[in-house]
Parts: structure tokens; sequence; C-alpha cells
DNA sequence: TTTT
DNA sequence: TTTT
């Protein structure tokens, strides 16, 4: 019964290799630093440059691709929710931390990125989620304005499942 | 090990109430028409509006919510994919429908929208996550750029556990 | 020659009314902290609810706009990019701040929201955008709430002009 | 004022390479076939991979980019919203069609894609926006006739001018 | 710290 | 600090 959407989009590259730890229980927590660049015109007509470096955070098996995949360089699409953390430092100081938490995660380029495991396949990542429920199934030809088309896929339920 | 992304988001009203279907397996199916309307300046400076009416398709539980909270003239948040199908009508002619698929849905506005049904509460609803995985409770205090901080919240795993 | 997204798609209630200050060249900076609360479920099976509290900031006439329609408890569609500052706090220590700066901005419900301007009919901003840039004008036919399809839409260029 | 949000995020590959007509004013319109490819898992545990086939549209200054830049192969992020247009065949027969009509795009990968043209530098593109609105003139970089998007930063202020 |  |  969530009240609110909380979205991030983010297509940048990593500005160092991924780091990963473990918590107690074997759950991977893998941390980048993910770089976007924009640009605008200021009032005088001279170009501005800005990039934001984001703290991205994968957990679980998401962390494990991270952390296999990615590396320095790597351009990868990110979604995710902002989470805004305080914590006290060792001088009793309050600070604030602000970090993307992953939900999806691609790679982009079909090349890892950087200098090591270069040979990566490209691929991407999220949650599982199960499609469908029904019966059989049914060929459903994609709509392609090309020539060549996609083969089927499977709704996982069959012709007379489909309600509509 | 998907290559693209595809991703629709939708803020709109209902046209209709939802209509739903069960899959030989019992599984619903509710569909709804949401339009969202845009408005822009043409260049003679007229002002042109064009609402687009889109069919969105719900499985599953998330069917059922929809079938349960949204009415004719809801306010609703939507989020999916775009499904293109290619079918052939009764007329043996080759007919195409695009469809969003929704994977989150999220009511808006407090008020189920229109006529019947209004007392229902606002809420939201999207395919259970697990967060985290890991063991023990952690109390880590929402960062609050005001005096006042936000309660605790749960990550699943204790600070014993955090490895950042 | 922007390298990288940087998305940020927020729903949420204001926390507080909006304030507004004005640069020296009399552009409205408008700031709104919107809260948006996700639920989860941990491994016990308990239910997680948790706040994070976005700093908006509008400016221009967008910043207008919020401070005219918007009040505490509203409830908005935000879209915007996340913007990192790093700043030296009057005790000499460096502090840092996330905000999200808007570009898109929609009120929900159709209600202003809390207290007083509740009269406020609902409405969005965005920065202008000029459509098409043709020719003469396509009629706009009314909208039907059913079959996926559109009557025509004035693309401010005549069917001659459309080029496909 | 617009009421509702309708907002495709694509990243995908072309098919093809561009096509790009021009109307009689001059303005470009490009259009491109855009795969993106989802896989999931059926309830039978088998693997189950459908591409879909959008027909994405850039018009103006957009267009004429995309026309240079992309070709087939080529990886690309695109921001737009979906219109749904009915139109009369020359058989007489209703038709329907949907489009993304784009209002950002940003080159993925670093190499233009495909065959010819890789040698094109990595670039996005999207149509200028200025901030503000406040006091006196700022510059306005020529606009294209199209689509339009988002803010941004460029505070176009200096550190003096911004009240907070 | 990335990338161009 | 909102909202439910």
């Amino acid at each position: 019964m969530a009240r609110g959407i909380n979205k991030v989009i983010l297509v940048g590259n990593l500005g160092n290799d991924p780091e990963t730890k473990y918590t107690q229980s074997g759950m991977a927590v893998t941390r980048i630093s993910l770089a976007t660049t924009s640009v605008r015109k200021d009032r005088e007509g001279n170009t501005q440059e800005r990039t934001e470096w984001h703290r991205v955070v994968f957990f679980g098996k998401l962390g494990e691709i991270v952390a296999e995949y990615l590396r320095k360089g790597s351009q990868v699409y990110v979604e995710g929710e902002i989470r805004y953390d305080k914590y006290t430092g060792q001088d009793g100081q309050e600070r604030y931390s602000t970090d993307i938490v992953a939900n999806e995660m691609q790679m982009l380029g079909g090349r890892g990125g950087g200098e090591g495991g270069g040979e990566r396949p490209q691929r991407s990542a999220a949650p599982r989620r199960e499609y469908g429920g029904g019966g059989q199934q049914r060929n459903a030809p994609a709509q392609s304005p090309q020539p060549a088309a996609e083969g089927g896929f499977n709704d996982s339920f069959g012709d007379d499942d489909i309600p509509f």
C-alpha cells in the first residue's frame, strides 16, 4: 500500500570498478559510482557542462551480476529509487547521504567497458517476474513494421484462455 | 537477459469502469481505457489539445485490485510496457492492437473517482518484491533536511550486517 | 551533447506549503518538501514502511505556478533530475545536499490540497513546447473513450504536408 | 494545462537505417524502427523471449540528428510519448497505428552501430531548454520547431543571485 | 572517478 | 512535515 512514486532512471558510465561486500547472511551488496553529464547554455550563450556522480547500490543477485559484468568505464542503464540516509560520523557529527537503490540494470554498448573483462556479453538483469499464469501456449507474433518478424511470444495461456 | 528497455509511465483518468475477465486458470485480466491529454501551442500560437486513449491491461492480483478500486473517472498512475499485437479479424483481415501491460499501479487523488465505489481508500499495488535478505533488523532513520526525522526503516539486515 | 540520462519521477504529497524566493534578476525559485512512502515486506513477513522526503526545487515560471497552486498536503507529479551539491557550512564543515530540480509538474487529485486555496482547478505545467512547425491546420475531433485509436491531431502541418 | 502524463522510455537497437522526409515547410521527420527484447519465464520454467518493434518518429532538429548519426544496429535511448492514430487505407478500411513521438534521444555505446557511419562520436540531443523565466532576457538558443523536453540545470545566475 |  |  505504497503512497507515492519514487523512481530514478539513469544512463551513465562507471567512474570505478564496482565494490562488493557481503552481509552476514551472504547477500551481495555492490556499489558503483555513476556519472551523468548534462550540458546547457547559460544566458551568455556559453556551454555549461555539469556531471553528477550517483552512488548506486545493488542488492542480492543484481549485486552479483553488477560485480561480475561491470567495470570502470562501463555504460549502464539503471532504474531504482532514491534513498536518503542520516547517520552520525566518527566525529559525532550528523551526516547525510543519498543513494540510488537499483532494482533494474542493463548493460549498454555491447562491451563490458574499460579494461579487463571486456569480453563479457551484453546482458541485463532484474528481479524475476512471472508473467501470466494460465494454461496452454499461444503464438502471437509481434507486430513488426519490418519484413522479418520476431518469433512468437508465449503468454503462458492459450488462445482459448484469453478472455478478450 | 533482456536487450532493451520498454517502459511506459501514464497518469490519467479512466474513461469507463474496468472490465475484468478470467482465464481458464482463474487469473484476472482487467482492462481499462485511460485518457491522457496534452496541450501544445501550434506555430500560430493557438492552443492545441489532444487526448490519447490508452488500452491498459492488468494481470493477476493487480487486475483484481484495479477491478475492485478503480472506477470511471478515477485518476491513476500506471507503469508498464508497450505490447504490439497482430491478429486476424473475423473478416480475415489483419489487424493490429497496442496495449500497455501494466506492472505497477497507484490510485491518485484520494478518492476513487466517478460515481459509485468512491469510498475506497487510496492505495497502490505492484508485484511484491522482497528487499534485502539478510539477518537482523537495523534502524536507519531517514535523512530529513528538517529537525524531526523519519522513523526507522527496516532493511531486513542488522547494522553489523551492513558492509558499508 | 549530454552524456547520460538523469531522470527522476516522483508522485507524493507536500509536507508544507511551498517556499518561494526570488533571484536578483527576478526569477522565482520555489522549494517544496515532497513525501513518497513505500512499503515492503521483510523476510519475517512484517510490513515495513519508509518515507523519503525529497527536496524539490522549481525555477522560473514553474516556480511561480507551484507557489500559487500547491499547498501543504497537495498531491503532485514531479519530473526532474537529481543534483548533488557540496557546500561549506557556517562551522567550516563541508556539507552535502541533494535536490531534485524539477522540469515538469502536474497537480493531482483535482483539489489543490490542504487548507486554503483549495478551489484551485487541477492543472499542470511544463516548459512550453511547440509542436509541429508546418503549414495549415487539421481538425482535432473529439475523443472516444473506446477502441484504441485516435482521431486526427493537429500536427500543425496539413495532411498534404505529412511525408508518411 | 495538460491533464495527464504520457511518457515512454525506450532503449533498443535500430532494425534499419533511419528514414527521413521533409514537410513542405522544410521540417525533417525521421522515422526509425526500434527493437526492445524482453525475457520472462513462463510457469513451466521455460525462457520466453519477445521483441517489440517500436515505430519512433523524430521531428525537426532531432530528426536531422537521428538521420545523421544513427544507423541500422545503433543502440539508442529514446524518450517520448505514445500517439495513436486512425486513418483510412487505400481499401477504404480503417487502420490504426501507434507511434512514439520522441522528444529526447541519446546515442549509446559510443559507436554508431552497424555498418557505415560508425565513426560518429557518441552524442545526445534534445531541444534546448531554457531555465528560469525571471527578469531580463537571456539568450535563447535556436529552438527546434519540435517536441520539446525539460528544464535542467544551468542556473544562469551567479552565486550571489541564488536565494538558497 | 566515467564518458565525449 | 505529507498522505493512507
